[in-house]
DNA sequence: GGTGTCAATTGACACTGTGTAAAGTTTGAA
DNA sequence: TTCAAACTTTACACAGTGTCAATTGACACC
């Protein structure tokens, strides 16, 4: 629901309705429409196993094709987690608990994004002036979901389209030439 | 208020209180809480003379040049529209008219983008294989503001670091090396 | 067959915040 | 003196979340 609505105007009623329950019986399961959504995005995260679809990055030899990977990776990532990601997103100005929840989310995506980063900062490979830090800040943001939002639903990008401007400003920004 | 609070959890109440009236006269003056937060970005744009500010980038000489100056200009107004930008954009949650209007007003924005592409374009200095349009969506949502509270907020640049950075990823991305 | 337990149901209700409605008060100007 | 505008108070509708209590039906265990 949360997919085909766009993670907008999805009801604790609605949900227990589709699920051929009474909207109280939701409440045995989860304690609140934000655990709902917290509970969920991991069972995403389960199903599209997210771990082996970064076992490529993780692997990669050097940083520059370790950064590219991770890119396409979550590239093709976030379109499948969108409904559920922009619901939690939403939900951030009436919980607090929403916003930590989705907080918590965009970290862990930073560690992939500093793994990426340290990857070429090992190789000598990190461009210019970059301190690994900085540098993490920099990719991560990028790669934040109101990005590939604006660029798909609002400019009409396709995702293969996404993720090429993607690599390519983030090699551009990162990878020093010489490597 | 809403610039000390983020833009959360300011209130129709608060608002009144603060101006030392009652709730009920606030919608004497403006129909709803969304109407109020769009009347208060407008006035900011006249407080902060936004057309002032954006002349430099007009006039400019060269494509790069206004490139640039159209960025430092976004770039140091952000920080100044941001408690009423982020409670719009919080209310698109509840409210679709906050939806459009938060849209609206990233529409005129984009306007700026465009013209700032156009201006390489017509130098013959927009890099690689950009279509003015394409560009003109890239360079937009990278400007988006989640991305300078991400950078500001989130990670604790300064607004000159995310200026500077801004600058230096939007000329590496539109500009052509040789021009 | 009786007992307990578990999942779920129904119905009622509290709370928050927005927005509406109506009747009364203050103030200032013609 | 009268009128209108600005504002006040009080009350209420509405949506959506979350809580509570009493009840039902199914199943397992002895």
């Amino acid at each position: 629901m949360l997919e085909e609505r766009g993670g907008r105007g999805v009801r604790m009623g609605d949900i227990a309705e589709s699920a051929g329950i009474s909207r109280q019986a939701v409440y045995l399961h989860f304690p609140s429409r934000t655990e709902l959504l917290v509970a969920a995005t991991r069972h995403l995260d389960d199903v599209l196993d997210v771990d082996a679809r970064l076992a490529p990055s993780r692997t990669a030899t050097s940083g520059a094709r370790r950064l590219e990977l991770f890119i396409e990776c979550w590239g093709n990532y976030i379109p499948d987690i969108y409904g559920v990601a922009k619901a939690l997103l939403l939900a951030q100005s009436n919980d607090e608990a929403a916003a930590a929840a989705w907080q918590d989310r965009m970290m862990a995506m930073r560690d992939g994004c500093r793994a990426a980063i340290e990857a070429l900062h090992a190789d000598g490979t990190l461009a210019g002036d970059w301190k690994p830090q900085t540098a993490t800040d920099a990719l991560w943001t990028m790669l934040l979901v109101p990005n590939w939002e604006n660029l798909t639903i609002q400019c009409g990008w396709s995702t293969r389209q996404y993720v090429r401007w993607m690599k390519t400003m983030a090699k551009r920004a990162f990878v020093d030439d010489a490597g």
